[in-house]
Formats: C-alpha cells, structure tokens, sequence
DNA sequence: TTGACAAGTGACCTCTCGTTCACTATAATA
DNA sequence: TATTATAGTGAACGAGAGGTCACTTGTCAA
C-alpha cells in the first residue's frame, strides 16, 4: 500500500493531466483522490513539476522500448489481408489501451508549452508511425505484394489517416467502434489501390 | 484606441490560450500586454470564462462561415496539376495565417475540457476537411479526372496526410518550408496513384 | 456648461494554489 | 527494547489567482 503511493500517484496524474491538462489540476485533487491530504504528495515528488518530469520521463521511457526500438517492429505481412489483421490487431490496442489513450491526450494538450512533450507527440502522431510502417512496406514489395514505390511515401499515407482516426476515438470514445470499422474500410481501400495480389490473400 | 479593446483582449487571449492553455494563462498577464491593469478587463467582459467563451463563439462562427458554407466550397479542378495547386494555395494560407494556426493550436489544447472545442476540433481536423474535399473528387471523377471510387474515401485518404503535416507545422514551424514540400510530394503521389490523366495535364 | 456614460485605474477582497514544517504512526533494524 | 527511516497528517504560509468597487478621466450629446 505504501510502498507504491508513488506509482499511484503519478497513474492519477496521467489521468487528471490528460483531460484538465498540468496546469488546470491541483495537487488537492490529485492527493484527495487516492485517500491522500495533499502534503503527503511531498513525501514521494519534490513538486508538482516533479511529477510532470516524472510522467514525461514514463512516457519517453516506454515509448522508445515499445515503438522505437528497431526489435520491435511489426513483422512483415505474408498476404494483403495480413497487412489489414496486422493493422486492426494494433489499432485495437492503442484505441482500448488505457494508458496510452492518456498519454495521447496528454500529448496533445502540452505539446506547445513543453519540448519534450512535443517532441514526443512528433513520434506518436506522424514520424513515429512513419518508422514503423516503412520496412513493412518495404517488405510487402519485396514479396510483391505491394506496388512498387517509395515505402515511406505509402507508410505516411497509410499511417496519417489511421492516426487522425485514431484521435478522433480519443475525442468521442463513445463512437469507437464506429471509428475503428472506418480503419479497416480504409485498410481494405489501402491494400486494394496498393496491392497487386488477389485481395482474398 | 478605445473602442477596440475588446477586440484586442481577443486577440491576446487567443495568443496566449493558444499557447499555454486557458487555465495556464492568468488575466494579469494577458491585460498587461496591451497596456492595461487586469481591472480593465472587467470592463469588457464579465469573467475569464466570459472570454474563453467568445473566443469560441467566434472561431464556430469563423469556421462556418469560411469553411462550413456550401457556398465556399473549393472549386472542381480542371486537371491532376490543379488538385495540386489548390491544395497548395490552401496548405500555404492555412500554415501561415497566424490567426488560423493558433485556433488549431487551442483546439489540440482545450479539446478534452470543452465540449465544444471538442466538436469543432473533430471538423477542423478531421470531418471538416472531407466534407470540403469529397464533391471535389466526386467532381474530378466526373471530369474523368480520378479513377471511380467512393469521393468520400478519397476525401479521407487525401486530406488526413496533409492534415498531419499541417499538425507538425504547428508543432514544428521552424521547419514549415520542409514540411509544406512534404505536402507537395504527398499531393502528387496522390494523383499519380489515383489519376487517370496525363499528369503534365 | 453640464450631464451622462464608457473606459481605465489602483486598492482591496477572498479564495486557492503550491509548498513547508513540526508532528505522529508504523514497521523494520540494530 | 531502543532506534531509525518512511509514510502520512494538519496547520500554516506566501504568492498569485479571479473578481469587486469607488474613483478618475475623456468624450460627446443636450
């Protein structure tokens, strides 16, 4: 219980953060909201800055060990249709994934006031995602799947209208599923004007 | 001199919301860059909320006169080359109108606390755009300009890669030359893949 | 000239913010 | 058992927030 006060902590700032941003949250409600008096923050952050430090320092931290290390790319699809399940199977997760909806959210409201803030939402909503698609396609050509083109050319239009689909999930949750079958309609038109294999694949 | 500072306390709560939030921004501040006490304020609107509030009755009003009218829809080009242009002039007047860059920047900042900067946000990056870009191509395809699809995929497909080089510009303005180009070899990538015309045309 | 009104001022109010600190309770250690 | 470190408490602090108000100034119409 005592032990992870400090955890606890920042996983109610992420949450508060990302929908009144840092500097519309106060530490009384933060504290208040885990049984806390708000002094007892002092004991686990220096500040209130601190905690922002902390959070961004997380975010960086496991973006680079999730997404941006080259380990972890998402492997080559064998067909057309793997290249949709592979697509759904990711945007799944990081529509439905918690955590990382708040830190998109987060993102997205310090990017101007913050550098390292902004860099990060950098990552996450274009060059990030451009890294992570161009060796798939690249591969797709490679196994003459896809057209033959400039990878990164088809990994940006593939992966910015996915984003922009996926920040309009993060404003109105309540028409995610929606929003997620918009993906996969544009998946299937991606694959279909791209692809030069029978889409049953 | 007088007679505007409405306008002008406008105008300065637009810059600074825009940049630091509208709870990280505070009325001393905001009064004193035009010359005055935060007194004054009060004078002109009735609270800070009072000036959050019609700044976003006039960014809705703005948006639906500029971009929501069917009447200022953007012409059907005559070829592929002018689907460029016009989304070059667009992407120029958009990245660099200082006004227009800030409301976005607002938007991405507020979008989480404010219902309706949820909603116009979700047109000014998303809906908006298609709305605006699907008769073009339904028009383009009637021209035999574009292959037969459905107007509204394309819209998307089209719009949703410029809008997130719009979105870097925003975070990145420094390097706006760069990006803007990135639009330019998107926007022929596209009608290279999509067009059925000679694209000297 | 007078009166009325809009715009601006500075002092002041109350509230909330982040932060500090002396203190207590607890649990592990020596 | 005595000691020490850790986590949590509650009162208090100073700063800064948004907001009010009596007052001054300038403008313009009657």
């Amino acid at each position: 219980m005592a032990k992870d006060t400090k955890e606890r902590i920042l996983a109610t700032a992420l949450e508060m953060f990302s929908q009144n941003g840092y500097a519309g949250t106060n530490i009384r409600e933060l504290t208040q909201a885990l049984g806390l008096v708000k002094s007892s923050m002092y004991k686990h952050f220096e500040s209130k800055e601190a905690i922002w430090n902390a959070l961004l320092d997380g975010m960086i931290d496991y973006y680079a060990r999730r997404f941006g290390s080259a380990e972890n790319l998402p492997p080559v699809p064998d067909s057309l249709e793997g290249l949709v399940r592979l697509t759904m199977g990711m945007v799944d997760f990081t529509v439905h994934d918690e955590r990382i909806v708040m830190t998109r959210k987060l993102l997205a409201i310090e990017q101007f006031r913050d550098e390292r803030a902004r860099a990060l939402a950098g990552k996450h909503f274009l060059t990030g995602l451009i890294q992570m698609f161009t060796p798939v396609f690249a591969g797709m050509m490679e196994k003459g799947l896809i057209r033959r083109d400039d990878p990164e050319m088809l990994a940006f239009a593939y992966t910015a209208p996915i984003s922009a689909l996926i920040h309009q999930c993060d404003r109105e949750p309540e028409h995610a599923a929606e929003i997620v079958a918009r993906v996969e309609a544009f998946s299937r038109h991606f694959v279909k004007v791209y692809g030069e294999e029978d889409p049953r694949g």
